[in-house]
DNA sequence: GTGGTCTAGACCACA
DNA sequence: GTGGTCTAGACCACA
């Protein structure tokens, strides 16, 4: 399961929530399913040359919004399903497509320019 | 010019690059055009609330980029364009889209659900 | 590498631009290697006894024009070579050796007024 | 007399320092010789494009430094030589060739690249 | 520990 | 009038 995580420190994104972001992506999107074993904090953290403490962090996130579950002196693992996790991929990119559009507005692109961009890029 | 500039303060994004990429957008879209002259520094810090220095360090990044050119001791304009500004609206957008279509393959989200809700916000 | 740092707040030369134009020289001397660790901004603004604000103006541009890179809450490093690195010594120096070029013919100094100059210069 | 001048309002150095450090070098450089008469501000900033307070400002201080005179009601004149205007070209050149060379050392330039680039903008 | 952001306020240079 | 620089000091995010 490592080999799905990576992690850029030098996008201006924190860490933290990168790892948070994409670990949430893989349960949405069905790659990881409820029950699976998570590799420990250290493993992560070796694995992706960054400070225990930056994925404890993002781990004690998912934990706390009921994404992961751990139980005492064993590996973390994903939750069964709840309430949050019948949330479809779309609902997730909500935010992200509102700022776009309105961004394309105030530059005045048209809708078929965005579209034909977003088509250019799903093909890449 | 200054009704166009609005600015959240409580927003994760920093004041300062909030004005910048508005300025860029106003900038790409047309909406500014080559020597046409900004609001000076205090009228814009007056009017966004914001402290001068502030809105000096937006600008001081635009007219290092080559977006603004400043004569000494008078207003701040438009420059004339460059090679920046044959810059399209959709080439700006790039990094963005390219990072939506990557996250909704990873939340197993089709584009023709991409392309629905994009639809969405645009029309709202 | 404190000690290879020198400010003088009383010449008409802004604090950061003398602060950024000595790494620049630095690096392109290569008395600073890239992954070089840089000492922290409050430790240089101790050092140069000047308000850190000032000394991360500095290093704030050296980053965006790529001289520098910041990881998160890790210390700045000297960034790896890229174009801006390749830049030779000399070439740095071609605006003001045009500049002085230009000036000497006004005064009607001869090329080898000039090169005896230099080398009196040089030598002391 | 008006076609040696030349202004960039858009470089670093201010407007009036320019034109004060043109003057001077017009007037060691013997192009213009002691009683010739200056263009009168108006006309001079006319042909700059430039504010006549930026030039009478220029113009005021090489009166006071004992390079140009004014007589009551006339025009403004070079002044007969003084002790100043024995100054040599090359003396005039000294902080520069200073500046110069100590950033060449620095920056891990040889005496004999200097002396090379030197001549070719010289040729140039 | 690291850097980033913002403010308030002073003082200066330029046109 | 314009912008530029600098300080002191507060508070925050990240690793």
């Amino acid at each position: 399961m490592l080999e799905l995580l990576n992690v850029n420190p030098n996008s201006g994104e924190p860490i933290y929530r990168q790892l948070h972001e994409q670990i949430v992506r893989l349960i949405v999107g069905e790659q990881l399913q409820p029950q699976d074993v998570l590799p420990s904090v250290r493993q992560m953290a070796e694995f992706l040359a960054v400070n225990p403490m930056t994925v404890s962090r993002a781990i004690q996130q998912l934990v706390d919004q009921g994404w992961l579950e751990r139980r005492r002196g064993q590996a973390t693992r994903v939750a069964t399903k709840q309430a949050n996790q019948t949330t479809s991929g779309i609902s997730l990119l909500g935010d992200q497509i509102e700022k776009l559009v309105e961004q394309a507005k105030q530059l005045g692109v048209t809708d078929s320019q965005l579209a034909a961009s977003i088509k250019k890029y799903w093909k890449a």
